[in-house]
Order: C-alpha cells, then structure tokens, then sequence
DNA sequence: TACCTAATTAGATATCCATCAAGTCAATGA
DNA sequence: TCATTGACTTGATGGATATCTAATTAGGTA
C-alpha cells in the first residue's frame, strides 16, 4: 500500500460535509456538524494554538513548547487545547512527563474543501 | 481587461493572511485578524446562509429568498446577516423593495487556503 | 396622504464562553 | 516517601452573543 494514494479520511459524522458550500446550500444537519469546527478556529489564541502544532518540526508539539508567547495562563492554553482536542482537530498523548498534541490534517482539510470556490462557480 | 487573469483579491487587512496555518505559525496579529471570520462561521444558521446566498442563481439572494427554512425569526436572520457583512463574507445592495446579498468569494477563498494542507506537508 | 410589505434597529434576557486562582493528577527523581 | 515539575480540572466571574418582541425605516401603490 502505497501512503500518497491514499486521500483524506473524513472525520466521524462528517462524511456529507466534504462539499464546497458554494456548490449548493448546506442544510440543517450539515450546518450543524461543521459549524463547532468553525467556532473552534473563532478564537486568535486557539487559531495560533493549531497552526504552531501543525507547522511543528514532526507534525506534533508538547504543550511544554505551546505555553510560550501567549499572555494567558496555562489553565487558559489546556481549555483551549481541549477546545480544539473535543472537536477533533487534535489529538493528544502523554509521553512520560509530557503531553503531545497533533493537528488532525483530514478535519482541517475538510474545511478548507468547504469553504473552497471551485473554479467558474456563479460566473 | 481579461477577468480570468485576475487572481482572487485579498481582503483589506489581511495581506499577509493568505498562508496555509501548517507551512508556519500564524503570529497575533494574523490570528487576531482571521479569528473573527471563522467565529463569524461557527454558528449554524450563518453557515447555511452564507451557502444560500453562495450557491444561488446568479451569486446573490434576496433576503426574501432566505427567510424561509429557518426556525429564528425575521430580525434574528437579520442579525445574523448584518454579523456576515460586517466581517466581509457578504455585501449587500438594496434594489427596490428588495435587499440582495452577495457571497463575496475573496474572503471565502482566502480562508480555505488558510486550512488547506499542501501536499507534502509535515511527511 | 394613507397603507402595505420588506428589512432592519432597539432593547431586554437567558445562555454561553474566555479567563483566572486554587486545587488535583501524573511522572520523575532525590 | 517526599518533593518537583508538567498538565489538567474545578469553580467562579465578567463579558459576549443568540434570540425574541416591539418599534422603525424604506419603498411601492392606491
């Protein structure tokens, strides 16, 4: 089994919702499955939270590197990365002392596949 | 002028947005500035909205069109699509009687490139 | 003018959420 | 066993937000 071949997994209870919503309205219960994924990238702190551990050397990152260059607590980053880590964004694993989190690639890309403007929409 | 040619404009203020969030970590001031349109996404009834007004006939709605197949009242849609407006996900126009919204694709595409995952990334 | 419809604004309310301090749990090492 | 460090949970609080009813604005028409 060859990795490249393999396309992206959609994540649970997702599997109507990989479609662009300029292709054709999205309806209630695909609106209310996508729509927590959005409110978890609505805040600046977890939106940098993801894009640290998604751009880390490896694909993952301990919180021990997430805590620096924020203003907020650290009880305030382990909500946020709960925010992210419930809503299947992340994932996480302790290793000894520390915990490590990674960015869930199939979930991010499932969202830029909706909120993607194929060519020629609505010319 | 040939329209093809002209690459999808980029939002005011967000310049220096349109960057993939896994080829490096997004700083404050983009995440402080991408925030507020994926909260603007977080909420359902905006979501199915926003795909109404993407995915009509001729790239707008009247907000008679929208009204419909929703369980909030008429001030509550009204609500909603004055929040998708402000952030820039729409424009609207009044003709007439009549109020018409229109998707505005620049700001949709720039937030799926910044989810999207290039091939190849963390591999 | 008066009236009707479309859409929004204003004001009130109930719920949600980001944040912190304090406490707890887990792993390591003296 | 005790102390230390990393990470999370709990509980409280202030501010944001989704929703409604009622009132208002704007356009069209008799």
């Amino acid at each position: 089994m060859s990795k490249q071949l393999v396309g992206p997994l959609t994540p649970v209870g997702m599997d109507d919702c990989r479609v662009p919503l300029v292709n054709e309205p999205l309806n209630a219960g695909q609106a209310e499955r996508l729509a927590p994924s959005f409110k978890a990238l609505g805040d600046p702190i977890r939106l940098r939270l993801l894009s640290l551990i998604a751009s880390h050397q490896g694909g993952e990152a301990c919180v021990c590197d997430l805590t620096d260059g924020f203003d907020v607590s650290a009880p305030t980053i382990s909500h946020h990365l709960k925010v992210l880590r419930e809503i299947g964004l992340v994932t996480s694993e302790r290793r000894g002392t520390w915990v490590y989190y990674r960015a869930e690639q199939s979930a991010l890309d499932l969202l830029s596949t909706v909120l993607s403007v194929p060519q020629g929409v609505n010319v």
